[in-house]
DNA sequence: CATCGACGAGACTATATCGTCTCATTCAAG
DNA sequence: CTTGAATGAGACGATATAGTCTCGTCGATG
């Protein structure tokens, strides 16, 4: 039962904290059907809850990012798996959204800025595919790629938008943007 | 000497309250350079001083998206120029990012809401003008630039970008995406 | 049945922060 | 110089929450 426990645990926690992220460990566990001894049971203090939460969110996308990776054959169709296996999980970390707290673990920051990095690098292999514009940096790829599954996960959370649909939007929007063709001479380049 | 006082209150708690939504009142004063007490003369609570912070930046963001609309002639280049003028006033509302007291504050999540549909309502004019590609939801093109506008701001504060640079940035990568011309092939519809 | 581990309930302490209050200081206007 | 408004410093009580601890219960296992 002890598993069991422990994910009902950080299950509620992540639910609880996306909605509010200044939740009351009491409120989590009443929310968890648990009492709140045994959230201590399970975790050293708020901060540890916290952590494990973030590591358990980190490793479902290093997951859904290597087996993302596995089924493409090109830079470009690994960036589209990957987004959409993260919109797809996006539940699971929203409550990242304002855990201001983990910027003090050292573990979370750095496996964070790796996940970003190996980011810069898919978006770099892709570019030099051709699939990336070349006349915009690849930190802005990155951030707003960031900001449309962001968006994505938000407009799922408020029941706005299916999960399904935004994952084909948020790839849609990355690739062609939200004009009609004749946009085009918008472009500054050429 | 007490209008200068309350806003270099206002402008310490938007600074602060960005980097960390938890900070305590006294965290803020100390940034103000000014006695925690006085932070109470100025503000009914803390509550209060949070409320007139997000009423400070719709108020800011209502008047950008005014002069922006009145230079505008087509209600594409309205979302152009409000989507500029948003994203260089970022600073002034990105702590709102995690306020979840603010849902409690009925004339603000009203005024949020209000601003949320007149955006909707551009957007609609924009597809009536037929920039917005008709196979995608006004709800998702709402999302996506608030999405894109979230991530310009927070690359801005991490120094990623400049202010000028993604101001431009957010509307390519609207009209257009982020990928080369070759790409249209994936597009779905037609 | 006996045992043991996990759990729920709740008392208890420690701490952080809010909000109030008082008093001394400063500074500008008269 | 006198006065009054705004402020800084800090004491004080109230409250919420984190973290510790104890005790009784339940259920599985032998």
């Amino acid at each position: 039962m002890a598993l069991a426990t422990r994910e009902r645990i950080l299950e509620a926690a992540g639910g609880t904290l996306s909605r509010n992220p200044n939740a009351s460990l009491d409120r989590i566990a009443v929310e968890a059907r648990v009492g709140r001894a045994t959230v201590f049971r399970h975790f050293e203090s708020r901060a540890g809850l916290l952590k494990a939460l973030a590591s358990r969110a980190i490793a479902e996308t290093d997951r859904a990012t290597r087996l993302a990776a596995a089924d493409a054959r090109t830079a470009t169709d690994a960036l589209r798996l990957i987004t959409r296996a993260v919109v797809g999980a996006g539940e699971s970390f929203r409550f990242l959204d304002s855990a201001a707290e983990l910027y003090d673990e050292p573990e979370i920051v750095e496996a964070y800025q790796r996940q970003m990095s190996e980011l810069a690098d898919l978006v770099g292999a892709a570019r030099r595919e051709g699939f990336i514009r070349s006349d915009v940096p690849t930190g802005w790829v990155v951030a707003s790629i960031d900001g449309l599954i962001w968006a994505a996960c938000r407009a799922v959370g408020d029941g706005e938008l299916g999960v399904v649909q935004v994952q084909d939007l948020v790839w849609e929007t990355i690739a062609s943007g939200l004009s009609t063709e004749g946009t085009r001479e918008d472009r500054r380049a050429e």
